[in-house]
DNA sequence: CAATATATTAGAATGATTCTAATGTATTGT
DNA sequence: ACAATACATTAGAATCATTCTAATATATTG
C-alpha cells in the first residue's frame, strides 16, 4: 500500500481512463488512491497536495476532480449545501454523514438495501440511488 | 385550498411555531403552504413572492427559510452542490431528483423503505435518513 | 523533433449564501 | 393606548466554493 516512488500503477490507471498522467494528476491520484477509501473536498485535496510539496493550483484540483469523476475513478457526493465531497470508492455503497464534524464515512458491507423502490417516472431512468444516514452527537 | 384573504390559519401556524407573523413571513408562508407540497430554492421563493406583489428582500427569504426549518415547518434537502431546496412536506418521505431539470419530487406512498439499516456508530445517533433517487432522461 | 492536442495556472468572475448594522414593526406590561 | 423592549427586515458588503478565461507549459503523435 502507498508505495512511494514507482508511480507506474497510477500512471496506468490514469492512462486506462484516458487521462494524461501529468505531474499534478499523479500527485493528486497518489493522495486519493493510495490511502484506502477517502472522502475529500477540493480544498482538502488541495491542502494535502501542498503538504506533499507538489504545488497544484486550486483550478487544477477542480479540473482533475471532475475529469477523474467523469472517467469513473471518483464519485461526487453531495450532503451539505455549498460543498462537494469526492469519494474514491466507486462501488455501489452508501454513507454515514457526521453532521457535527462534516465527516463522510462509508457504510460497511452490503447489508443496507432498499425495498419497494418505485419505478422511474415515464421518460426517465434511475441514474443512481443515494442513501445518506445523517448522524448527530449522541448526548447521553 | 389557497384561500386568498383570511390569513388566520397561517398566522396561527406561525404563532404556534413561535414565529412572529409579519407581513413578509405571511406572504412567504402563503406561497409555501397553500399550494400543496413544494420544493423551492431561496431564489424561486423570492421570485414567487415578488410576483405576489409583496416585496421581500432576499435576506429575509433566507432568514425565513431557516427559521421555518428550525421550527419544523420546512425541511432542507441537498441534492446539488451550490443550492438548497426547501421541502414543505416534513413527513418521513424520500425524493426523486430530475437531474436534467433540477426538479425535486416526492416519492409517493410509503412503500419505499430501507432494510439492513446499520446501527449508528458509537457516540452518535441517527438524525435522519435521506434517500435520493436520481433520474436522468431516458433516451429511447 | 516539430506539430498538435491537451493541461496548468493566476486571477477574475460568478452565484448562492451569510453577515452587518441601521431602520422598522410586533409584542409586552402597565 | 403607549412606552419599552424584543425581534424582523433590509440594502449592501462580505464570504465561500466553484467556474471561467486566456495565456503559458507540457505531453503525445507522427
Amino acid at each position: 500500500m502507498a508505495q512511494d516512488r514507482p508511480y507506474s500503477a497510477l500512471i496506468d490507471r490514469l492512462k486506462t481512463a484516458g487521462l494524461r498522467p501529468t505531474r499534478q494528476r499523479l500527485a493528486l491520484a497518489k493522495v486519493l488512491f493510495c490511502q484506502g477509501n477517502r472522502h475529500l473536498t477540493a480544498e482538502q485535496l488541495h491542502a494535502e497536495a501542498a503538504m506533499e510539496r507538489v504545488p497544484v493550483s486550486l483550478a487544477t484540483v477542480y479540473n482533475a476532480l471532475h475529469r477523474f469523476t467523469g472517467a469513473g475513478l471518483l464519485r461526487e457526493v453531495v450532503v451539505e449545501p455549498g460543498r462537494s465531497y469526492f469519494d474514491t470508492n466507486v462501488d455501489d455503497h452508501h454513507h454515514f454523514f457526521h453532521e457535527a464534524s462534516g465527516r463522510l464515512e462509508d457504510i460497511p458491507g452490503d447489508r443496507l438495501g432498499l425495498k419497494g423502490v418505485p419505478d422511474a417516472p415515464p421518460g426517465t431512468r434511475v441514474a443512481r440511488v443515494d442513501v445518506i444516514i445523517r448522524l448527530s452527537q449522541d448526548e447521553n
